[in-house]
Order: structure tokens, then C-alpha cells, then sequence
DNA sequence: GCCCAATAATGAATACCATTCATTTTGTGG
DNA sequence: CCACAAAATGAATGGTATTCATTATTGGGC
């Protein structure tokens, strides 16, 4: 049996490319799914596609470049489309767990995002083009929109970050005693929260207050 | 004049001791101050305090420690000194706002935080006890507190993170005739903010709408 | 008062990491 | 057909946190 060993490239261009944009996103997609975000390294991105580190520059310009790929990309996981479909209301809640539920699966990209000029991220653009359309339908003045969605984004990389955080990350530990209100508040809540994420119960009251304000705020404005 | 060089330290324990906890953190924060959390790195600090890199580690354990330090210590900025003196929706007001800016001058931190389990950070503590108590005295049921005050965490921390992000951030660039409805909401909004910080509209009309919404909550459970 | 373990410093070494560069090969437009 | 751009290799660079062997000093127990 000749063993089919993938006869190593010699240095030099290939005859046909070996990398792209989509290439070396999907291959650092992969990798995430498979190692996390800490093993997103060049070199174990290189030796995922089978190439050296150094071939990657010829793509990208630096490893920030390929996280904006991939956070593009992840965009497009965001489920945006009930607001063709539901009301304001429901459509911002629909949006909005999506959004959190995705995002907390790429939490390290949450800073990133923070950031990010969007210029280029074509796929980011379409959600908030879609998303503004749906504000606007329900009566929104123009110049309140994009605050509005800032807003919701603001709480939504919050709470995506706080899912991806420990379940006992308010353990007050030896210090207690010292603090019995808020000892005695947390132990209280995740009783409440039961089986369920405490993270769910405080997006879930988080959301609903700030859709409910929203709506007030809108209208007030057109009273 | 005998000119006073700092005789180089020789090996071996020095007669007084150099480092401590709250000498690390205060050094750490003056680096931050002067070069930015970029400049934070172990090697830096360790020059500062005039020190080699890996006697740092005879009183941290990690730079994750050194952070979670620093974290514990920019805590003791947040003004939460309205709760004894004001009626709720304004004691919330004012502390979300003192924490936000706080925060916007430590972003680096926020993800940290989120992952950080709150023990043994008295001053973390500290605030929250106080926060809790305010929440209580204000009727709120006790399982409800922890919950709304992770929400209002939540939108603090990704609005700081929009704080520190830059003014163009929502530039189309050259996809901008794709998305005709989003583009011009960008160009309304940033008229509309002038001189004031973009971040700062939408932070407000966010903040108000949660409090808003929240006290809303409050009403329907205690009716 | 003395010894010994714990403490706290140095300085050298380690293992990564992103990134750059010289070099080589190949495709392509004038 | 030829020159130049594009795309690969592999070796080097400088920075990072962290570890380890070594050394000197302190402080507690006998």
C-alpha cells in the first residue's frame, strides 16, 4: 500500500491558491467550534489549513483582521427576522435573545466588537439595515433610532458576557457576614432561578423593563 | 555631592520588603494611568517597582491576579453614596452613570470582570451591599434584587464598552447606497447628538427606559 | 541565642505568540 | 515572452507570561 501522505508544497506560489477570505474563515470558525477562542492561535489557524503561519499575511494583515471576518460571520447566526413578521415588541425580543444566545457562545468577540468600525462587514450592515427598517415602521423618529439600538446592543454584549461567566461568580466566600443584604439577595435568586441559567432571569428582566421604557419613551414623543 | 544611585538590590531577601499587595496595585493603576492597559504587562510593573519580573510572583499568583486587584480597587470610584440620600429611580441614576464612567476608563477590565468570581473583593462587596439594601428599602421582593441589578450590570458594562469605541464606528464606508434606511439613521443621530458624546444618547435613553420599565415591574408585583 | 524553615528577592531559561523577511515558485497582463 | 505581482515556505525577531535554581534575610521555636 503506498500511504497517500499529502506530499509536503515546496516553497514557492501554488498552481492553484490554498488560502482565501473564506477559507481561513471557515477553517477559524472550525477551530473555535473545536478548541475555544484560546486555542485560536495563527499557527494552529496555519496548521488547520495546512500551510505555514506566515502565508495567513498574505491574506490578512493582522490576527485582529481575521477576528473582524469572523465576527462578521457569526452575525449572520443572529435570527433578525421577525421584525417582517411580529410587532415591535415582539420582534426586539425575538432580535435580542438571538443575539445574546449567539454572542455568548463567541463572548471573546464581544470586545472586539466593541471596537469595530463596521465599515466593510457586510453582514453586520444588512441586520442593522433590517433592524432600523423595523424601528422606523413602528414610528420611530429618525434621529432616535440608532441611540435605541446602541442601547439594546449595550445591554445585549453585557448579558453575553455575563452567560459565559461562572454560575457562582457572586460567592461571597468568607466575607459573607460582612455583607448579610446581599449575601442573603443572592441566595434568594438562585433559588428562585432553580435549574434554570440565573443569567436567563436577569436578561429576561433586563429586556422586558427596557422594551417596556422604549415603547413609553415612544410614546411620549408622538403624544 | 555623593550623587544617591539606587544601589542595584543584590540577590537573596532584601532587609524590608518591597512588594506587597496594595504596592502592586497602586503601581499598577499609575502604570495604567500612564500608558494605557496595553502597557500593563508584568515586565513594566515589575520595572516601576523597581523590581525583577518574577519577584512579582512571590505575591501574585498571575497577571489575572494582579487585574482582578486593580478590578477590586477602580470599584472603590463608583459613587453609590445616593442611595442613603435619594429616592430610588435617582440613587440608580446616579450610580449607573458614576459606574459607567468609571468603567470607561478601565474597559480592559469589563470582560475581565464578567468572568470573575466576586470573592474576597471587599470593595466589590461593598458597593453591592449597599446597592442591594437601596433595592430593598425601595420594596423590591428579595429575589428579584440580584436579578435587576445583574441587568443594569449588564447595560453599564456594554455601554462602557461603547464609550470606548470609536465616533465612526458606524461609517458604511462604500456599502453605504446598500443600506439606505441604517445610513441615514447614522447621519440623524450623529446631527442630532452634536458636540455630546454619540455614547452618551444612547446610554441615556436606555438608562431611562430600564429604570422605567423596572419600576414598572415593581408596581405590577406589588399590586 | 541559635538554628531552620519560610519568605522574598535575583537572574537565567522556557514556551508561546504574532509578525516580518528573504527566498522561491507560479500565474498573468502588456 | 517577459517582467511583475501574488502566494507559498522557512527562518528569524521581539515581546509575552511564567518557572526555576540560587541567594540572602527574617522570624518563630527550642
Amino acid at each position: 500500500m503506498t500511504s497517500a501522505l499529502p506530499t509536503p508544497r515546496r516553497a514557492g506560489r501554488p498552481p492553484r491558491s490554498v488560502l482565501s477570505r473564506d477559507r481561513i474563515t471557515a477553517a477559524a470558525l472550525d477551530l473555535i467550534a473545536a478548541e475555544g477562542y484560546e486555542g485560536l492561535t495563527m499557527s494552529a489557524l496555519a496548521r488547520r489549513l495546512r500551510v505555514a503561519p506566515s502565508a495567513l499575511y498574505n491574506h490578512a494583515a493582522s490576527k485582529q483582521e481575521v477576528l473582524r471576518w469572523v465576527q462578521d460571520h457569526v452575525m449572520t447566526m443572529v435570527d433578525f427576522g421577525a421584525f417582517a413578521l411580529e410587532p415591535w415588541d415582539e420582534a426586539v425580543r425575538q432580535w435580542a435573545w438571538s443575539y445574546r444566545e449567539v454572542f455568548a457562545r463567541h463572548a471573546p468577540l464581544v470586545p472586539v466588537i466593541a471596537v469595530l468600525p463596521v465599515t466593510d462587514a457586510a453582514e453586520t450592515l444588512r441586520m442593522y439595515e433590517e433592524v432600523a427598517r423595523g424601528f422606523a415602521a413602528a414610528g420611530w423618529p429618525e434621529d432616535r433610532i440608532v441611540p435605541a439600538i446602541v442601547a439594546l446592543e449595550s445591554f445585549i454584549y453585557g448579558s453575553a458576557l455575563d452567560v459565559a461567566a461562572p454560575g457562582d461568580i457572586f460567592d461571597s466566600g468568607t466575607l459573607a457576614e460582612e455583607f448579610p443584604v446581599f449575601t442573603s439577595a443572592v441566595r434568594s435568586a438562585s433559588e428562585a432561578a432553580g435549574a434554570g441559567r440565573a443569567a436567563d432571569a436577569a436578561f429576561r428582566a433586563g429586556l422586558d423593563a427596557m422594551i417596556a421604557g422604549l415603547r413609553q419613551q415612544l410614546a411620549a414623543h408622538s403624544s
